[in-house]
RNA sequence: GGUUCCGUCGUCUAGUGGUCCAGGACGUCUGGUUCUCAUCCAGAAAAUCGCGGGUUCGACUCCCGCCGGAAUCACCA
């Protein structure tokens, strides 16, 4: 297998969101998948859009998902820089030499003259393109031999029928009619996507231009500019656009696209939120659904990717996250998985000993969707509950017993738990404990555990009976139910 | 408008001429597991394979046309 070298590169114009960043995603799988080599640049040519900030951001989503670069930005590499802003050099280098071939010339033309080219080409309902108002070569030769920055450097284009191959679509065509003159080097003397990406693609030798398939119809444009600077034709690899959950526009920020830190944030994992993306419009044929970074690996391969666009599903991330919480825990236990929750605990939890909330997240780690359900989902075990009578006497299974009888049947309850020496409060002597507690009232499991689940929680929802009386604690578990008890018969006068 | 790409259950997809009256997953619904919620298990509903023509003994799969959707047409990437 050809070792593939690839590349992420992002411009620093802010976070990366859900929608892009399944470029960086199979790049670098295909680039570890064979053995080569997946490179991190950032494309900050255009200064206007420059967000400072953005390229840590960056830096850091990508470790977070684990797509770590082997060149690039803090790793360095022998390509290198890895900014285009500190390559302005190369770029001039190269576009210079293509002034001097003739396939390149200086334009002095002001942008308002050419908007207006392109006013009259719409309206003569013409496609506007720019080599039909190149001003005479005579006019350009003077201006092109010593050129400095200031004056924009435009492609000589060569316009022809082009084919080519993409790994993702298959063989492609195109006509003259898109091919034109395009800028190389802006006014600013940096040079622009079109041209700086190429020019780096060739010097870092990369393998396999994978971007989104935005860029296919300026594939053209590129094959020409490969021929004039005698580069060879790397493979192209356009990635269908992940689509909004709703039209079928690609997800962009203005449809609310979060940015993958938005997820860490929310508690989503990095291994479900990757594992997600890469099976979003790629799969192995398999029927596998989970699948580790070094599975994702294993399996990755460039034929299987989908050529139309997918739609987004949060529900389903939250589904791949609940998978890989259970799968995690079961693989590593509980004292591995628990680093991972610390600030996801709430505020009430805040002084209570690690030991006692890996106990919380062993009982209740299959319930959570996200992380941040945590909270929630736990807080009864740090504070009392409000008691909330309404809870219980409203219960559709306790609604038929009188205040007496749910009275009486907590104070059973207790006399019984009392019995359980401090050293025997485990989750299996409280199981008989609770079984022969049903034997004694004669009481459906419905309702005798409802009432003391609500009188312990007060949530909607908790654990099983005897786990959650077990992480509980005697005392605080018995304190619960006499309290619950006299709350039933204050409220019965 | 020009150019280019795409089109299988609501969604993500399997399917490369017969094994497909189309398989899996999410979601939905039903049932089961001593309360609840979740997990887990079992099951159900759900795609006339965008439409219309060919080619073929036979097409979701090949060809043509149409329709629908998208991308792009910057001194942005």
């Amino acid at each position: 297998m050809q070792k593939a070298i690839s590349r992420f590169a992002p411009s620093p114009t802010g976070y990366i969101h859900i929608g892009n960043i399944r470029s960086a995603i199979y790049p670098y799988l295909l680039a570890k998948k064979t053995g080569g080599k997946f490179i991190l640049r950032i494309e900050d040519t255009d200064q206007a859009r420059f967000v400072s900030g953005a390229t840590d951001l960056i830096l850091e989503t990508l470790k977070w998902l684990g797509l770590d670069w082997d060149e690039g930005p803090e790793v360095g590499g022998e390509h290198g820089p890895y900014f285009q802003s500190q390559r302005k050099e190369l770029y001039q280098k190269y576009a210079l030499a293509l002034m001097k071939k003739g396939r390149a010339y200086a334009d002095p033309t002001p942008s308002e003259k050419i908007d207006e080219y392109r006013k009259s080409d719409n309206e003569k309902k013409i496609p506007f393109l720019y080599r039909n108002h190149r001003p005479s070569d005579s006019e350009l030769e003077k201006l092109s031999k010593n050129w400095t920055e200031g004056t924009p450097i435009r492609f000589r284009s060569d316009p022809k029928p082009r084919s080519w191959h993409d790994e993702v679509m298959g063989d492609l065509s195109a006509g003259p009619e898109v091919q034109d003159d395009i800028i190389l080097i802006k006014k600013d003397g940096l040079p622009t996507y079109n041209f700086a990406h190429i020019i780096d693609d060739f010097e870092m030798k990369v393998t396999h231009v994978m971007r989104g398939v935005e860029y296919l119809s300026s594939t053209p444009n590129y094959l020409a500019l490969y021929e004039a600077l005698d580069f060879p034709i790397p493979k192209f690899v356009s990635l269908p656009h992940i689509l909004a959950p709703t039209g079928n526009k690609k997800l962009g920020k203005r449809d609310g696209a979060k940015s993958v830190t938005e997820y860490r944030a929310d508690g989503v994992l990095p291994e479900a939120l990757l594992n997600y993306l890469a099976c979003l419009g790629w799969n192995d044929g398999t029927e596998k659904e989970i699948y580790s970074k070094a599975e994702l690996i294993d399996a990755f391969s460039l034929d299987r990717v989908q050529n139309s666009g997918a739609r987004f599903d949060e529900v389903k991330i939250s589904w791949y996250n609940g998978q890989w919480i259970r799968k995690l825990v079961a693989e590593e236990g509980i004292d591995a998985f628990y680093p991972r929750t610390l600030e996801f605990w709430g505020e009430e939890a805040k002084n209570f000993p690690d030991e006692y909330k890996k106990k919380v997240l062993g009982i209740i780690f299959d319930r959570l969707k996200v992380l941040s359900d945590l909270r929630e989902m736990t807080a009864y075990f740090f504070v009392a509950p409000a008691i909330n009578l309404d809870l219980v006497l409203g219960n559709k299974f306790l609604k038929k017993l009188s205040e007496t009888e749910l009275a009486s049947l907590l104070e059973l309850s207790v006399s019984e738990l009392e019995k359980i020496p401090e050293e025997n409060w485990n989750a299996e002597t409280l199981q008989n404990t609770l079984n022969s507690l049903l034997e004694k009232s004669g009481k459906k499991p419905a309702e005798l555990f409802s009432l003391i689940r609500l009188a312990l929680s007060f949530a909607p929802f908790s654990p099983a009976l005897n786990l959650t009386l077990e992480v509980l604690g005697r005392e605080t578990s018995l304190a619960r139910l006499r309290a619950v008890k006299i709350a039933i018969l204050s409220d019965q006068q």
